[in-house]
DNA sequence: GTCTATATTGCGATAGAC
DNA sequence: GTCTATCGCAATATAGAC
């Protein structure tokens, strides 16, 4: 019971960051739903916003399981697809995630700027690239714009999660999250997809 | 300079609450940017916690424009166009309209649950009820699930006006966006109509 | 490693002068 | 209508006992 009171005040602090934000929970509320008390946030941690940029960097480090190996070669549509799929697995098993990504995306902090950018950059780079792919190879309409065709994929994907703390938190998960994924791909890839007719 | 004043700190408190949040602006900040002092906003507005609900009301208001009295007679396609080209302009105009619903959507405060909702809802089922008509009428594809296609469509849209401060913030405005609804609605509609060949 | 107690700071709200 | 001064409270961080 040593060590492991600093795994349960990391993941209290996930949770209680993650529902209600940095400035509307104190250290006494995290420590005491760890069980324990609010002077072990500065003996582990250091501080509160120490913390706070920890919880931030495991929470986002999850992304990364988007780039494996050998994205960059796969099929466009694939990368596309991958990007969906593959976020709805973060998602699914990191559900605070969209919080903490959604309050850094309208006010990036100091923790973004350091290295979530640069995670998220290369995100985008390299859907930035499957679509420059694409249309090299006459799957995708060559009118499209890549920098906002790749916006519109991102929204397309993430906007749900984003809404779903206003919907009825009751509802059953994965069928709709599964639903709304495969819809999203087949639209978006319809969409920008060179037409067989013309 | 007398009811100017209760202006002046309406308009501090748009933009500081905006820009960081209410947790991490105090009133003496608002006030300062006013030029006046903090014992106003007890005096013009209440409470820190009314001046905040005032502006969110304010702010989110904006987002009737969209709700034209004949909207529900319009062809499906121009309802969408029309959510598109009305938020770009709302954006426009209320710069920080963006962040307000975005926290208020991740962390759905007791203000939201009083009026914002119902506001979002309406818009929500006019989407909704475009959709149901277009598919009736044969123009949309007859197997996309409505509420799916109404969130991956409200993703498309909002989600460029999300991502915008994590981008430079220097950047030129109105072309930008022009290009990004053109084609959010080109990408959107050709993903869900019903191709001319099947 | 974990606790209690406390020093210190900054907040929102208000009383009261003008 | 606007200001200064201040009260009361809650927060973080830390000192020190165990």
């Amino acid at each position: 019971m040593e060590q492991d009171t600093k795994e349960k005040l990391l993941h209290s602090a996930i949770h209680l960051f993650g529902e209600y934000g940095f400035d509307k929970i104190s250290i006494r509320q995290i420590a005491e739903r760890a069980g324990t008390n609010s002077a072990l946030i500065s003996y582990y941690f250091g501080s509160k916003q120490k913390l706070y940029e920890l919880v931030i960097e495991k929470q986002v480090s999850a992304l990364e399981q988007f780039l494996t190996p050998q994205i960059q070669e796969l099929d466009p549509r694939e990368v596309l697809r991958l990007y969906a799929v593959t976020l709805q697995k973060i998602h699914q098993e990191n559900p605070m995630l969209i919080r903490f990504l959604c309050r850094e995306l309208i006010a990036p902090s100091n923790v973004l700027d350091t290295f979530i950018k640069k995670r998220l950059q290369f995100v985008f780079l390299v859907l930035k690239s499957a679509l420059k792919r694409g249309i090299q190879q006459g799957i995708f309409r060559p009118d499209i714009n890549i920098q906002a065709a790749v916006i519109l994929w991102a929204g397309m994907v993430n906007f749900y999660y984003m809404s779903r703390p206003i919907h009825t938190r009751i509802k059953g998960t994965n069928e709709n999250d599964t639903l709304y994924m495969q819809q999203a791909i087949t639209v978006f890839l319809t969409g920008i997809e060179r037409s067989p007719h013309s």
